[in-house]
DNA sequence: CGGGGGTTTGAGTCCGTTCAAAATACGTGG
DNA sequence: CCACGTATTTTGAACGGACTCAAACCCCCG
C-alpha cells in the first residue's frame, strides 16, 4: 500500500505491477553541480548555493522497465529528470490506442508542461529500460521560480520549443505516408541514438519496440514493419531486430516536411 | 514597396495581393484598460500606468480577408491580438498541403509561441474576415516582462495549456474517424459560435470554409463533406452553408477523445 | 521445455484520397 | 438590377494506402 507514487494500474496492453520498486534504502543521489547536463538546464543561471539545494530536496528513484513516473488522470506533484535509461510520454484513449507523444533520455527533464498548466496530467511517463530518475516537488520548483526570474525565462523557451515540435509532428502526421513519417523518426533519432559506421552509414539503436514506433507516428505495428520492408526494398536502410543501417544518411536531414 | 508587413507572397492556393491595405490615416486605437479581455489576458495583473504605456505603444491596423498578419519563414518581430474578426494560424508543407493549427478571435493573442522560442514563424496568420489587429513589438514585451514576473507566470500556464490543447488534437488526429474528429471541431465551436435554439437544439455559425475545417482536422474538402453527409443520415446534425444546427448538443461534450 | 511477448507475413476490407465535373453561391462591374 | 467570372460546394467513380484479423515464427526467460 506504501508504494503508490511509482505503481499504478496501467490502462491499455500493459502489465500491471505487484510487486513493491525495490526499495532505495540508501539514496544514489548525484549532485546536480557535477551533472553533464546542468548547462542546458534550467538551473544553468543558478548560484552553487541554489543548486545545492535542489539537491538536498530532489528524490531520486530507480525504476523498472514498464513502471510508470507519474500516470494519466494524477495530479502533478512535482518533476521530473531522468539520470539514466529511456523514459516514454504516452497519452491514452478511451478505446485503448495510444500515441507517444515524446521519448526522454539522459538529462531531459519532464511534467514540466502539466506542472504549469495546473491540470492533472494528461498522460503517462513509463520507463522503457531500466532508469534513475530524479524528483523535484513542486513547492521547491514554485520558490526556485520566484527567486530567480531566469528560470521562468529558461521554461518559457522550452515550453515554446516542444510546443513547436509537436506542431511539426501533426502536420508531419497528417500530410505524410507511414513509409515517410518512419523516415521522420529515424531523423529524430539520429542525434541521440545514431552513430557513423564505415562507408558513409549511419547506424541506429532503435529505443522503442516496433509497437511503440508505431505509437510514435501514429499508425500500427504492421504498417511500421510494412514501411522498414519499403525502405529496404529501397535501399534506403536495413532493420535487423533494434539495429538499423542507414545506407543514405542524407536523407534524414531535409526529408522531414 | 512600403506594405511589406501586412503583404507577402502567399505559399498554397491564395491569392497574392497587390493592393496596398487602406492606409489607417488616423489610428484606431482602443484603450487596452477598457478591454472587455484585460481580465483574462497577460496584463491582468499590471497596474494603470503600465496598462496605459502597452496602449501608447501599440500599433493597431485592420485586414482585409486573407491577409497575412504574419508569414511563415518571417523573424518574429511582436505579438498580435485579435481587437475583431477570425484569424487563422496555418502551417503549410513544401508540396502545397497545410494544416491549421487554431483560430483566433475577439480578445485572442497570436504569435507568442514564436516570440519565446527565438526562431522564425513556423506558420503563417491569416485574417479570415475583415480583422483589427493590435501590434505589440517585441522589445516592449520583454520589458514589461523583465518588469512584472506575473506576466511571464502567466504566459507559462498559456503556453502550457495551448500545448495539452495541440496534443489532444494530435491524438483524436491519430485514432478517430473523419466523421468523429468534425464532431470533435464542432465541440470546439461550441462556445465561440454557438447558440441554443428551440428544442434543445444547437445552432453554430462555422467560421471557415469546408476547405479550412478539413484542414482543421487534417483531411480534404470532400472528407469532410462526406463527414458532413453522414452525421445529417445518422440525425446529429443538419448543415446548410455555413449554419449547423445540431440536434443533439450533448455529443459534443465527451464525444472527444 | 513451455509460455509469452515481440515480430513478421498474408489476405481481405474499408476509409479516405484523388480526379473530374456539375451545381451553387458570391462579388464586381456594367 | 442583371450578367458575368470566380470561388466554393457538392456529387460520382475509381484507386490505393492503411487497418484489421489471423496465423506463424522467433527469441528470451523462467
Amino acid at each position: 500500500m506504501l508504494n503508490m507514487p511509482i505503481l499504478g494500474g496501467v490502462m491499455g496492453s500493459h502489465t500491471v505491477f505487484t510487486i513493491p520498486a525495490p526499495a532505495p534504502a540508501f539514496s544514489l543521489k548525484r549532485e546536480c553541480a557535477s551533472c553533464p547536463h546542468i548547462k542546458e538546464s534550467p538551473w544553468c543561471h543558478l548560484d552553487d548555493q541554489e543548486i545545492s539545494r535542489i539537491t538536498r530536496i530532489k528524490k531520486c528513484q530507480p525504476y523498472l522497465t514498464g513502471q510508470l513516473l507519474f500516470e494519466q488522470g494524477m495530479p502533478c506533484k512535482g518533476i521530473f529528470c531522468v539520470v539514466s535509461g529511456i523514459v516514454a510520454v504516452r497519452q491514452s484513449a478511451a478505446d485503448g490506442s495510444s500515441v507517444i507523444i515524446r521519448i526522454a533520455g539522459e538529462g531531459d527533464l519532464l511534467g514540466y508542461r502539466t506542472f504549469f498548466s495546473g491540470e492533472d496530467y494528461p498522460d503517462s511517463a513509463e520507463a522503457l529500460s531500466p532508469s534513475m530518475v530524479c524528483f523535484i516537488p513542486c513547492q521547491t520548483l514554485s520558490e526556485i521560480i520566484k527567486e530567480t526570474p531566469e528560470v521562468a525565462r529558461h521554461f518559457l523557451r522550452r515550453l515554446a520549443a516542444d510546443q513547436g515540435a509537436i506542431q511539426e509532428k501533426f502536420l508531419q502526421t497528417s500530410n505524410c505516408s507511414v513509409r515517410d513519417r518512419l523516415l521522420g523518426l529515424l531523423a529524430t533519432f539520429k542525434n541521440s541514438y545514431g552513430s557513423p559506421i564505415a562507408g558513409g552509414e549511419l547506424e541506429i539503436r532503435l529505443p522503442l519496440t516496433r509497437k511503440d514506433l508505431a505509437a510514435m507516428i501514429g499508425t500500427c505495428t504492421e504498417s511500421v514493419i510494412r514501411a522498414m520492408r519499403a525502405l529496404e526494398k529501397d535501399g534506403v536502410a536495413r532493420f535487423s531486430g533494434r539495429m538499423v543501417v542507414v545506407a543514405k544518411p542524407d536523407l534524414l536531414c531535409d526529408d522531414l516536411l
